[in-house]
DNA sequence: GTTAGCACTCGAACATCGAGAGTGCTAACC
DNA sequence: GGTTAGCACTCTCGATGTTCGAGTGCTAAC
């Protein structure tokens, strides 16, 4: 990593052009633009080596070069300076956390992931709370008709789950109202995670004559537990549209393909591993996904009040504006702490 | 309307073709592939009544034929033949709606837009079901902290509605579950949008006290109700970029945009009027939105159980298999009455 | 009423060409 | 030794021209 110090300015430079630009930086653009009083000259030298060095790259003999995705990656470590958000941009954030009556978590999510795409100009990507890790609030069960109840599940952060599940008929009104309220002591205050081990072993002997009915009931904790139930949301699909690399029908179709399989969406930001003031960029082909390998992921993990609960991203072209986005990324999160 | 019978063979053939191939259809393919025993210069001087008549048109002098609006209205209306379903079709139809255990009126709507777009290749939409129009079945009001409740509204279609609320601090639980009591006492059976009124007027006096409590209440039973509520849900979004006719971002951007749209998309599809065996064919600028008038929407009501309760429709563009779609979407919309 | 023949039109595909941008290299300069 | 000017070279892009094929409209003959 030992650039030296105009190496380094000229890699910026190239960096900020292309981002604004999408062409190919020239020596000559970058003589005029950003290092007033070297020669292009001077910088097609420099630039030589940089692309020899792997920093750069030259679409064809004669074009400007574009920075490489090792380029990227040396950028957003050690060259990009923390940008301040607009006041502006500060301005709309506020707006959405303080004005709004945000009560329950889904709307809070909606609201975050629409802020996103608007103030970045790419798709947002939120991955919604775990339910396993909140805390066990209540379970209630509604009769819907004879043979059918509503099982509602609720954490103690407002989460809410239902299922409609079958009761067995010879059920009478009495007894549901008898189980649900042994359930509701047993698990009381429990974290649901912890909840399947405990009820398989402990309640259902003390049940044993409603097996049948609790299997549901089973299923439905379960589910709620399987990594892949986490919800993902979604905001600005469209704006990638807007991207120049993005011209092409192909790709975008693979790409909005992807957005409607959110299974894999939820693998791409699930990882705990937090980078620097808890961004994580994930450049091109650092990601899994073969469709999002011409795009740049900037996520971090967020918490609604004092639990880590998902994960928010913005996902943009490699040819992104990572300090403005990963500034926006930040604020938000820490709004998002506040609630 | 009175087109000859060979002049309807022609119209027919143009369509069948520019359907198939979506490149404009000229004299010498239809004399080889669909009127055998005509020479090419015969169905030329057909061709160009046609197009006098308003029913052709002619991209540039010199390339063949496409059907115009009025030419595919003409066609739905008059010409097209039922066409029946595959066999192959009608058991991936038949496999959805019997081996699956579908309960819940959410996941049997998703797994029919699925169903649709599969079938046709185009783009599903459905808007789901008026909670204005079921019966009221169960209130209940769950406490999540000191100051706020878990307000859940059941349909007896086992349509589920929730929402955060505030509680009054004064409020013992004790008072709550009366109230709570009292109001599904009051509201037994009813029609939901019968409730309203009666709530305004009756209920409102009783518990006077706890006025600013129920004021949380009745916005959800109002929010509930407000038309642009009622849910769209869309399918094979990505389809429509198989199609030719959307080679180009500009168009496929503004559709993608509308389709994040779901209040337009409602409005688009909250058209009581039934057409000839319950199946309405828009076609292009027939449409209202500015955005989808290059495409057709085929759509009709259906039921589940007894009410109608809700809209199902395809979009495509207008060079759409009309017969298929059609054949398609009878065939679902008699499963899910079945329900 | 139907058809064959023919001139005509138009767009798509392809090649050609020049302009412009940018490079790499060399030699001169400080 | 680093820096720069000069220059030949390369490559893309857009404009232009050309050809080819598909399809038409019209006329005259059947």
């Amino acid at each position: 990593m030992g650039l030296s110090a105009r190496k380094k300015q000229i890699l910026q430079a190239v960096i900020t052009d292309y981002v604004k630009s999408a062409q190919p930086v020239g020596s000559r653009t970058i003589a005029r633009r950003y290092m007033v009083g070297l020669s292009p000259a001077t910088i097609r030298n420099e630039m030589a080596d940089l692309e020899e060095a792997g920093y750069l790259i030259q679409p064809h003999t004669s074009a400007g070069r574009i920075p490489s995705q090792i380029g990227y990656r040396y950028y957003v470590d050690q060259l990009m300076e923390k940008s301040d958000l607009e006041d502006e941009d500060k301005a709309k954030i506020k707006q959405v956390y303080e004005y709004e009556k945000l009560k329950e978590i889904e709307e809070i999510i909606r609201h975050t992931s629409r802020l996103l795409s608007l103030l970045t100009n790419y798709t947002s990507l939120i991955l919604g709370p775990q339910l396993k890790k909140s805390a066990f609030k209540k379970l209630q069960i509604m009769p819907v008709d004879h043979q059918r109840g509503l099982l509602i599940l609720v954490a103690d952060t407002g989460f809410v789950k239902n299922k409609v599940i079958n009761l067995p008929h010879t059920l009478s009104a009495n007894e549901l109202n008898r189980i649900v309220t042994y359930l509701n002591m047993r698990m009381e205050g429990l974290t649901i995670d912890t909840i399947t081990s405990k009820l398989i072993s402990e309640i259902r002997r003390d049940l044993y004559q409603h097996i049948k009915f609790l299997e549901d009931t089973f299923t439905l904790l379960g589910d709620s537990l399987a990594e892949d139930e986490r919800r993902v949301f979604l905001g600005g699909t469209t704006n990638i549209l807007n991207q120049p690399e993005f011209g092409d029908i192909g790709k975008v179709k693979s790409l909005l393909a992807l957005f409607e399989q959110h299974s894999l969406l939820a693998n791409l930001l699930a990882r705990p591993v937090a980078g620097v003031d808890g961004v994580i960029i994930k450049i091109g082909t650092e990601n899994i996904l073969e469709e999002v390998q011409e795009c740049s992921l900037v996520m971090a993990t967020y918490c609604l009040g004092k639990e880590v609960v998902g994960t928010i991203g913005v996902l943009g072209p490699t040819r992104m504006n990572y300090a403005k986005t990963v500034a926006v990324i930040q604020q938000v999160v820490s709004h998002l702490g506040r609630l």
